[in-house]
DNA sequence: CTGAAAGCGCTTACAG
DNA sequence: CTGAAAGCGCTTACAG
């Protein structure tokens, strides 16, 4: 009903007194190239437009070979979840941001599969093909239908790092081993040799940079032999025991992956009565990049999740350009170190040092 | 190229050697009702998608068909904030959820004005007209951008109150006026009569609603003479100065429009050395409903926001469906009270009761 | 039951 | 410079 109201190109053409033709090639500014049009035409186009409140029909743009200046947004956890300081909202302000800029709408994909979750395809269609192309994100991503969209050459960007043996898909991705080594090596550097990295049971890409940072710090100290000293738990098996434990068997630094075992192990410290850094060092391996989240003083990084969201829209867009630009697709953002009050010389140096004097 | 390489409905229909409009009967399950087509022709056609991996042109499907499934949000602030906690959250989580349900995805519009704001009118041109129907919210709104919205006949819910002169427009309101008129009568019926309003200088719906319910029920105690005891005023201009001021002149409780302005309020009462509800009492109309965001224990009632995104796309479905339906279209979702710790009996009366013992 | 055909609203060669 | 026309891939009356 109200399409039959809307407006087409051949009402604007009829109004404008010229085809069709001349009118999507005013629109798309296409009238200044191969094709030249005159001026008072094209004045003449404009005004048929704003006088019919003319709007092209997005579905009949793309079908025809256009464009729709509308950027998929495909997270596989809700967009907007009720917990405040969520994880996705950075990246989504940064995005928003540069979707502003770069003069794209967004298309939020909330519909549910037919099985109730979150996907891409559904019965085997892709939903995200009403746009131009896509950003994803999320922690819990579907592998197989990634790797089916990378082959259907559909154009999308990931936000964060991940690797499928389909190939190479483009992604933003934060500087998690760079950061991770840095940090290290300050702790190398304070004097500690038996730094225990202390990771999550699941490796993903993010989780496998922070370990390759890790060993390549303590490998520039000829420490090779990491077998003991990379281990993965729960955050729940970080208890008491767990840090006397380690610490009995000469343990002086703690790299925790995440953030959120950092202070719990902050928590079980302070319940043991170890001091830090005196007792021991304590290192998280990034955090959220947002000033509201408090980090109680631990050595870490920020992760620069609102870059990444801006600038796999970047990235996107210079696809979309040219889909086969030989640009880096794989696009790595430095992480910036967020210096604390959890690190100092082993407990025995300082002793030493002591001594000395 | 990418198109190119994907077999269409064509392909299918060659393949299976029926006609593209079986195939298209087949694959919308339309096969059944009015259309009769054989098992066996169905199983061939299945056949057929499979093997060549099929998969429908949504463009094609839409142009073809009519509807997108498509509701646009627009909101005159950015959708996606740097504050956390920010006031647009709890709206879009009841929007996101719905559209969910609902089947619907959800275009963000995101794209600048060419004057660098946000419109909904580009060059005159509605850029809403991609979708089924919008959602639009925000306090910064436009009101003569709304009026012709509404008689351009595009369908679309305002999230709060907003009466135009242009006519009724569809939305989802806050039911404030109840909310504080309740509010109010717990004050008087604790013996208050001299209850001071204090609003801020906009007087836009949502203010208009809590002063009426204010007039309510100081009415319904026969208190009619306003013109003194509602005062509109900035947050910074609530020192110890206006405390003290309106408490000499006999005021027992004051009720905030708005939350900050209450916080203020305990703040200032904290620093004159005022105790609460001993001094004064002291009513909050309304709060965000967000368990994260504390009220310091004021009295006060939760602003349903999520509530209100929600049935905004409830409603709005209900016009898509049917656009001469006649429902309501004007909605009022009840608040509901947060009893707190700062109303009690106005101070001359504890004493006046210990006397009559 | 099934096929031929119109049409959704646009873009883009291709002629003038 | 401009117009007539094909075609994008689908759905849906409309004939058989």
């Amino acid at each position: 009903m109200r399409r039959s109201q809307r407006p087409t190109q051949q009402d604007i053409a009829r109004a404008a007194g010229v085809s069709t033709a001349v009118v999507s090639l005013v629109i798309n500014g296409r009238a200044d190239g191969k094709v030249k049009i005159s001026k008072r035409t094209q004045e003449r186009v404009w005004a048929a437009i704003r006088e019919h409140g003319y709007m092209p029909n997005l579905a009949a743009r793309q079908l025809a070979g256009g464009r729709t200046n509308i950027i998929g947004v495909f997270t596989y956890e809700p967009i907007f979840p009720m917990e405040p300081n969520n994880f996705y909202q950075p990246f989504l302000v940064g995005i928003e941001e540069q979707a502003a800029v770069l003069d794209y709408n967004l298309l939020l994909f909330t519909r549910l599969s037919p099985d109730g979750g979150r996907h891409i395809y559904h019965d085997g269609v892709n939903q995200l093909q009403t746009t131009d192309g896509a950003i994803l994100l999320g922690t819990n991503e579907d592998r197989a239908e990634l790797a089916r969209l990378y082959q259907d050459g559909f154009p999308f960007v990931f936000v964060g790092r991940r690797e499928l043996d389909a190939g190479p898909i483009a992604y933003t991705a934060a500087g998690y081993a760079d950061a991770t080594e840095h940090l290290i090596r300050k702790l190398l550097e304070q004097g500690h040799r038996r730094i225990l990295y202390v990771g999550q049971p699941l490796i993903n890409e993010s989780a496998q940079d922070r370990e390759a940072g890790f060993r390549r710090a303590m490998a520039s100290a000829g420490i090779d032999d990491l077998d003991e000293l990379i281990i993965r738990c729960q955050i729940h098996d970080l208890g008491g025991g767990f840090l006397r434990g380690w610490i009995e068997r000469g343990v002086t630094a703690f790299a925790m992956e995440h953030m959120a075992a950092a202070l719990r192990i902050l928590e079980v410290s302070s319940e043991e009565g170890y001091g830090i850094p005196e007792a021991f060092s304590l290192v998280a391996l990034g955090k959220a990049d947002d000033p509201t989240v408090d980090h109680r003083g631990i050595d870490t990084f920020f992760i620069p999740h609102r870059e990444m969201g801006a600038q796999a829209l970047v990235l996107l867009c210079r696809i979309l350009e040219d889909p086969d630009a030989d640009v880096p697709r794989q696009i790595t953002i430095p992480c910036t170190l967020a210096a604390g009050r959890t690190t100092g010389p082993p407990p025995g140096s300082r002793v030493a040092r002591k001594e000395v004097r």
